[in-house]
DNA sequence: GAGTTTGAAACT
DNA sequence: CAGTTTCAAACTC
């Protein structure tokens, strides 16, 4: 093809599609002049300097990856892509004027990689070039910024992110990075929102949607600039919306029926005006487009939605490698993991990298369609046309509204406990509801939120002894009725079904890829840890939705886990394929434990929110040698501690506390929402980091606390037993 | 569209 | 806390 060279560091102002420059070495290369270049060029393959940029992040607590779920990965698929479509002629120029092409330069790039090879050879053409080592400095730097961005750039975390480039931005002073920086969410979403877009409910449609679309839709860029500034446009206008596009969207839609998810209403409000002004109020507020809202005093712990079980499935995530090797097997659940590989590289390395994700991106959006297409047709497009946080249901009969929320049927629950879905959404009943007695009213607001209480009580006092994952008995978690499938995951062993066939992933096969970790646990020759964590069996935090989402998962998923560890450990200079045969090596190697106990601490490390009290290891990471492949440990532990197992415990340990603590249970566990972690880009309750894919699983304080102190609560608490039978509003069975 | 099945919520 | 009932969605015909 003849589009632009990747990643020409254009620093003559020179759009992105004219002076191709495949080459910078040149010592007279102007862009080495360039405070971009020197910096690039100061960069080693592992220590990277932070820029401001990175600093910036860096600094973060990472975002726990592991709760970001594959639709929040379907996003970030598409905030990698959206620089391509959203690559406008103008915007290339104008990072053009300001020293650095490399985001529009990269954008073409990918979308030439993108666009016409087969899988297969794209993939690997994509991976050579995403190794290229002159590119890999270049997308380090930009990844520094634009990759951050795609990941933080949750739509429901669009503001923090807003915040975050303006906060950035007024920091750096390097006209270079900042020319590079973040031209994507942001600046989509100031069009969107100068434009003044609507944002009626039906325009939010799920990223999922939007990302295959702008995928599919996308020209190759410079190919048909018009259509593609027109294609932009559109794009821009769903994107206005995005932001505040819950995860709740996708949650209430998608989910089980009656899990309490009053948080993801309040996360979920699209309220697109006033996002990025409120960043902590959004979450803690309840505006459900189209389906009322219910008032929520008060603030609500983050709903990080951590997801415990994620933990052993998402540390050893597959890396660029497997998802070379599998792709077309690659499922839902695992394409989530492109985003955490890259949000857990950026984490451990403080740089950034990388192309490779970005070409696992492309691959990953293609694929997801594809799959969609191909096998899930009916929930695909029943789930890309929801429009709102209100349930999708496949039944029909009750008439939509405007927003496409179909609203409850209750005829005795009266709309105020669990069986309601509006009640459950955190909404209020309106009028496409067919509900009847109904009290989830706005008139009855004292009665929803006397409800709401007691359910919360109820289910904080019960949490305990509630299961976790389904309790299927016959229908073999291959029905809705399996939350688990209904979300799309696999059964988990903290799962209670019964004759479990779920597709997505037996709860057999998590068994199996836990019985691979424990062995990695073992090997690590670390009897202390084994002993001491013996009673930290993972299955008590075990994955609710197990990333196992392929039939093969058992020892294939163990052994993606090796390749993921050892490319976490690469210094991304290998390609895909030389990344695959190392580790089949590594495999027959019985040194590579340490090092994946290594990279499982960091990637858990990463995983887990960064409070101050969970970053005891991050900084006793030494680089020891800069090869992954080598059979000397990439990373030293310097202690037991570093085992992931004892990290994991430790984690859990000091989470289940604190969770305790702030009192964030969920009400079937099957998810738990860390406290708020000393995030740097915004304080929103919520915003920083992503929910889970299931739904259901969401974060989860399940209500909103009514009291402002946790005491109050507890107290609440025991007087909800009395309260509960004093509501007059409140059916008590 | 009615009836049945199902599993979670609610209750005892 | 196990068992039962209630409930509404999913499913079937």
């Amino acid at each position: 093809m003849d589009s632009p060279e990747p990643f020409k560091n254009n620093n003559n102002g020179s759009s992105p599609s004219s002076a191709p420059n495949s080459n910078n070495n040149s010592p007279d290369s102007p862009q080495e002049e360039s405070p971009f270049c020197r910096y690039v060029s100061s960069l080693s393959p592992i220590n990277i300097k932070a820029s401001h940029g990175t600093r910036s992040f860096v600094g973060l607590s990472s975002p726990p990856l592991v709760f970001k779920s594959p639709r929040i990965s379907h996003r970030a698929t598409q905030f990698m892509q959206r620089p391509q479509g959203n690559q406008s002629v103008s915007e290339v120029r104008s990072q053009s004027e300001n020293g650095g092409n490399i985001l529009g330069e990269a954008s073409g790039y990918y979308l030439k990689s993108n666009s016409h090879q087969p899988l297969p050879e794209r993939f690997t053409t994509d991976t050579q070039k995403v190794f290229d080592p002159k590119n890999d400095a270049n997308m380090q730097h930009y990844g520094g910024h634009l990759s951050i961005y795609k990941y933080l750039a949750d739509p429901g975390d669009i503001d923090q992110m807003y915040s975050a480039d303006q906060d950035v931005e007024q920091q750096s002073t390097d006209a270079a990075e900042t020319s590079v920086s973040y031209p994507t969410q942001s600046n989509i979403l100031n069009i969107g929102r100068k434009e003044g877009l609507g944002d009626k409910a039906e325009e939010y449609l799920p990223l999922s949607e939007d990302s295959n679309k702008v995928h599919q839709q996308m020209p190759v860029y410079g190919e048909e600039p018009k259509r593609m500034e027109g294609e932009q446009s559109d794009v821009e206008k769903r994107y206005s919306h995005d932001p505040l596009l819950p995860q709740s969207t996708l949650k209430s839609n998608d989910v089980g029926r009656r899990r309490l998810q009053f948080e993801e209403g309040a996360s979920s409000a699209p309220e697109s005006k006033k996002s990025h002004e409120k960043l902590n109020a959004t979450s803690s507020l309840y505006p459900q487009q189209g389906c009322g809202n219910l008032p929520l005093p008060g603030s609500k712990p983050s709903g990080i939605g951590l997801h415990l079980n994620s933990i052993v499935n998402a540390m050893p995530t597959n890396e660029a490698a497997t998802t070379g090797v599998r792709l077309p097997d690659i499922s839902p659940r695992m394409k989530s993991t492109s985003s955490e590989r890259l949000q857990r590289r950026e984490n451990m390395k403080g740089s950034m990298l990388s192309s490779n994700v970005n070409a696992e991106s492309s691959v990953d959006t293609r694929t997801e369609s594809h799959e969609i297409d191909a096998t899930d047709a009916g929930n695909s497009a029943e789930f890309n046309k929801t429009p709102s946080p209100c349930k999708k249901k496949k039944k029909t009969s009750v008439p939509s509204n405007q927003d496409g929320c179909k609203g409850c049927r209750c005829k005795k629950s009266k709309c105020i406990k669990l069986y309601c879905e509006c009640f459950n959404a955190g909404v209020y009943c309106n009028g496409p509801c067919g509900c009847q007695d109904c009290l989830n009213r706005p008139e009855y607001k004292e009665t929803v939120m006397e409800c709401k209480q007691q359910i919360e009580s109820r289910n904080t006092e019960n949490s305990a002894r509630l299961k976790r994952g389904c309790n299927c008995k016959r229908s073999t978690c291959l029905k809705k009725y399996c939350e688990c499938y209904q979300a799309k995951v696999g059964c988990s062993s903290g799962c209670g079904c019964q004759g479990c066939k779920n597709s997505y992933g037996k709860k057999e096969d998590y068994v199996a890829v836990q019985h691979t970790w424990n062995i990695e646990r073992m090997s690590g020759n670390n009897q202390e840890m084994v002993a001491s964590e013996t009673d930290y069996d993972l299955r008590r935090f075990s994955p609710i939705t197990p990333s196992l989402q392929c039939p093969d998962q058992g020892k294939e998923a163990a052994k993606s886990r090796v390749i993921n560890m050892f490319a976490s450990c690469s210094n991304n200079t290998q390609s895909s394929q030389d990344e695959t045969v190392v580790t089949d090596e590594m495999l027959r190697n019985d040194s590579y434990d340490s090092e994946i106990e290594c990279n499982n601490a960091m990637l858990l490390q990463d995983t887990l929110p960064s409070n101050p009290s969970f970053s005891y290891a991050a900084n006793q990471w030494k680089t020891v040698s800069p090869s992954p492949f080598s059979r000397e440990p990439i990373r030293q532990c310097p202690g037991s501690d570093c085992t992931p197992f004892n990290m994991i415990v430790r984690e859990i340990h000091e989470a289940s506390t604190l969770m305790t603590s702030v009192k964030v249970n969920s009400p079937s566990q099957k998810q738990v929402s860390p406290p708020q972690s000393g995030l740097v880009i915004g304080s929103g309750s919520s915003g920083g980091l992503r929910g889970g894919r299931r739904t259901i699983l969401q974060s989860v304080p399940p209500f909103p606390p009514l009291s402002p102190c946790v005491d109050s609560k507890i107290n609440n608490n025991k007087d909800l037993g009395n309260s509960q039978s004093k509501d007059p509003h409140c059916p008590s069975r």
